[in-house]
DNA sequence: CGACGCGTTGATATGGCTCAAGAGTGGTGG
DNA sequence: CCACCACTCTTGAGCCATATCAACGCGTCG
C-alpha cells in the first residue's frame, strides 16, 4: 500500500502498473467522500487526476473552510512545501489518478520529461491560483458564479443542442467555500442568473449556458 | 539590456555580473514606481529579491486592482505560464534583484542547484497562495489585517525594546488590495487594534507589536 | 413511512463599502 | 525658511450586498 493518509489508505484501491504503455505508470481509484491525503501528511506523492473530480480544501479550527480547488482530469494535486501535503483532499466522485513519487519533481534524476510536466503542471497551478485571487477579493458574488460557471464550462462543459452545458459534481456549499460566498448565496445567485435566462438548470446539478456571452459579460464586469 | 519590460527597460540599471563570487550572478536595481514586467510580457527572466520590496499586481479593466503578493528578500517572482507573466510587477523600494532566465527554471540542463532552488522557490509560491486564499474567502477585516502584521512581522520585523517593530513600505490601498478591502476599511482597521493596545503606530508607516500573542489570536479566529 | 441531507426562498441583521470632509505629511519653488 | 500643493490617511454618516436565521420542499435511503 502506497498511499500516504493513513487513516484512508485502506480505501484507495492500488490498481497497479498500467500494462498500455512500456513506461510503467502507478495509478489508484478513490471514492467519493474519502480522502486522498490530509493536511500535514507526509508528501511522497504528487497525483495526477485521470478521471474523476478531486476537492482541495483547507479548514480553520473553528469549521471555516476554504476550498483551494477542484482537481479536473489533467489537473496535478498534491504539490509539496516542507516535504508536507498543505491541503486536503478527497474525491467527489470516483476518481483514478495517477501516481508521481515526489523525487520525480524536486530532481530530474527520474523521468526528465516527466520532471518537465510536473514542473509545468506547478507552474500552471500559481498562474490559475492568480486568477482565483481576483475572484476571492475583488467579484460581487454573481461574477464570481459566472466566472466560476465560465471556467468550469470551457474545462469540462459539453455541447447539448446549441448551447453548452456542464454537470456540477460539487454541492452549492463546495462552490460557495469555493468562492467565498454562503449557500445561500450561491443559490440565490443561480435563481438570478436563471430568471435572467442565461443559464438553466436541470436537476440541480446540471447547468445549461443559454447566453455564453452575457456570462461571460457578468464574470468579467463588464458595466455593472 | 535583459529586461523584458520594453517601456520601462531604460529604468532599469543592469549592475552587471557579481564579482564577488565565482558563479556569475547577474543582478538588476529598480526604483520605485518602475515596472519590473507587466502581466502579458514575454517572460523570459524569473527574479530574485535581494533587496527591497516589489508588487505583484493584477488590474481589471474597469480598474478594481487585487495585490497578489508582496515580494520580499528572498522571494522569487515572475513565474511564467505559457511563457508569459500573469502579473504586474514593480517596485515599492529601491530593490536589487538576482536575475534568472527562465530556461534555467524549466530545463535541469544549466546549473542544477538553481534549478532546484528555483523549483522549491516556487512550491513554497503555491503554499503560500493556499493561505492567502483562507485570507481572503473567509476572513474578517480584522482577522485579515492581523494576519497581514504577523506574517509581516515574521519576516521582516525587528526587535524594538522588549517588542517588535514592522516597517511598511506599502501603502493603506496596496494593503486593502491586497487583502480585498477597501482603504477606509484598513485605516479603521489599524485604529481599532490601535485603540485596543495591541499595536501602536508610529509614523504612519511603522507598526510596533505590543500584544503579538493578541495579535495572532485575532489572526486565527481564536473566539469572535 | 420517517428522517436526513441538500437546495431554495424569505425576513432581518450587519460588516464593510461608498461618499464626503478634514487632518496629517512630504515635496517643491519662491 | 516658509507657503503651497498634492497625496495619503483618518474619521464620520448612511447604505447596500451579503450573511444570518428560519422555514419549507424535495429526493434518497434506511
Amino acid at each position: 500500500m502506497y498511499v500516504t493518509a493513513a487513516s484512508t489508505a485502506e480505501d484507495v484501491v492500488e490498481t497497479g502498473p498500467s500494462k498500455r504503455s512500456i513506461v510503467r505508470q502507478r495509478t489508484v481509484t478513490i471514492k467519493p467522500g474519502k480522502h486522498l491525503f490530509l493536511e500535514g501528511d507526509p508528501a511522497d506523492y504528487i497525483y495526477q487526476v485521470a478521471s474523476g473530480v478531486l476537492r482541495l480544501t483547507r479548514i480553520m479550527e473553528d469549521g471555516r473552510r476554504q476550498v483551494i480547488a477542484f482537481g479536473y482530469p489533467g489537473d496535478t494535486v498534491g504539490f509539496p512545501s516542507d516535504g508536507l501535503y498543505h491541503t486536503d483532499c478527497d474525491a467527489l466522485v470516483p476518481s483514478t489518478l495517477v501516481v508521481h513519487r515526489r523525487a520525480h519533481l524536486e530532481s530530474a534524476k527520474g523521468d526528465p520529461v516527466l520532471h518537465q510536466r510536473l514542473l509545468l503542471a506547478a507552474l500552471r497551478e500559481i498562474s490559475g491560483m492568480q486568477d482565483h485571487f481576483m475572484m476571492l477579493g475583488r467579484k460581487s458574488s454573481i461574477e464570481k458564479l459566472a466566472s466560476f460557471l465560465m471556467v468550469l464550462t470551457a474545462r469540462v462543459g459539453e455541447p447539448l443542442g446549441e448551447f453548452e452545458q456542464v454537470t456540477l459534481p460539487m454541492t452549492r456549499a463546495d462552490i460557495a467555500d469555493f468562492l467565498g460566498l454562503t449557500t445561500e448565496t450561491v443559490s440565490r445567485t443561480f435563481t438570478q442568473l436563471r430568471k435572467s435566462q442565461i443559464i438553466a438548470i436541470d436537476h440541480v446539478n446540471t447547468v445549461i449556458i443559454l447566453k455564453p456571452i452575457a456570462l461571460r459579460c457578468i464574470a468579467e464586469g463588464d458595466d455593472n
